[in-house]
DNA sequence: GCTTGACCTTCCAGTCACTGGAAGCCTTAT
DNA sequence: ATAAGGCTTCCAGTGACTGGAAGGTCAAGC
């Protein structure tokens, strides 16, 4: 199966098939005599195993325990239960992320009258004194959504 | 004022804030006979500006909308509310994807004994057949943080 | 056997919003 | 006078890709 076949089968573009080999997430497949990668069922299955993991939000990283995990037949399932608890704790923190930047704007935005005139409290708000989010998230809060 | 002082008033980081002069979003201040970099209380405000639009999630090309408006004393404030509620949108929408992310892996985790032996459905979920976020988002769905 | 087009290969650059660090100049306090 | 700390520029790296150029390969149709 070459990389196009592989991509297709598994929902990963070849692209990022190229780049999990490079960057060490998966091994470097078999090559036929042309040099092209030819990859064996067993290799798909594992590219879908990633393109699921990646779905459900995780990093590069992540997988890499993930597949480890996978295929340790020895690891108790509460290893894997905690990381994906663990996962799960981080999806929540950016969304409260996310919700607390919602509700700060719509607050804003509600108290706009939103017609032809000039004068607009969400403009007033954000050139003037207190913070845009609250009292409680003070220092090292709002980092983007990289936050390792 | 010079930079680091700029920096500790506005909450914008000194590095970010020469960062946000190259790219365009601040203009240059004005410079001392040594070449420091001496910001206005305007320009400080205006860095205040930016750093609690940052804190609401907006781009830096969103931050240069934002403040066109800010000094456009002619816009209507219809214009600003759109911007601020096309944001909101999209907020939400990143939400979703983190609580869809979070939902399908919580329903995994919950059938995961969590104990000493191997056996675990989570595993077992994502390396066998269907998909790990259901039926609705297909094609196209869950691109990552920044889908511009 | 040749052409065409779709595929594959590598490598390099760009994205976004920073952050870290090196090398060197300036200011301030002691 | 010197030391500490702040300022300057520039370059490189982050994560997870994506786009594109230049060139090799393969299968089908003529």
């Amino acid at each position: 199966m070459n990389i196009g076949q592989a991509a297709s089968a598994s929902g990963v573009s070849a692209k990022m098939i190229r780049y999990y080999e490079q960057v060490g997430l998966i091994a470097s497949p078999a090559r036929t005599d042309a040099g092209y990668r030819d990859y064996s069922p067993d290799e798909v299955h594992m590219l879908r195993f990633i393109r699921r993991a990646r779905d459900l939000g995780f990093s590069v990283e992540q997988m890499t325990n993930l597949l480890a995990l996978w295929s340790d037949r020895s690891r108790a399932s509460s290893d894997v239960k905690r990381f994906a608890m663990a996962h799960v704790a981080e999806l929540e923190r950016k969304m409260r992320e996310l919700r607390a930047m919602a509700e700060t704007l719509r607050h804003l935005a509600k108290t706009c009258h939103g017609d032809e005139r000039p004068n607009c409290p969400i403009i007033e708000e954000l050139s003037s004194g207190h913070e845009a989010v609250p009292p409680k998230p003070r220092r090292a809060a709002v980092r983007r959504y990289g936050a390792h």
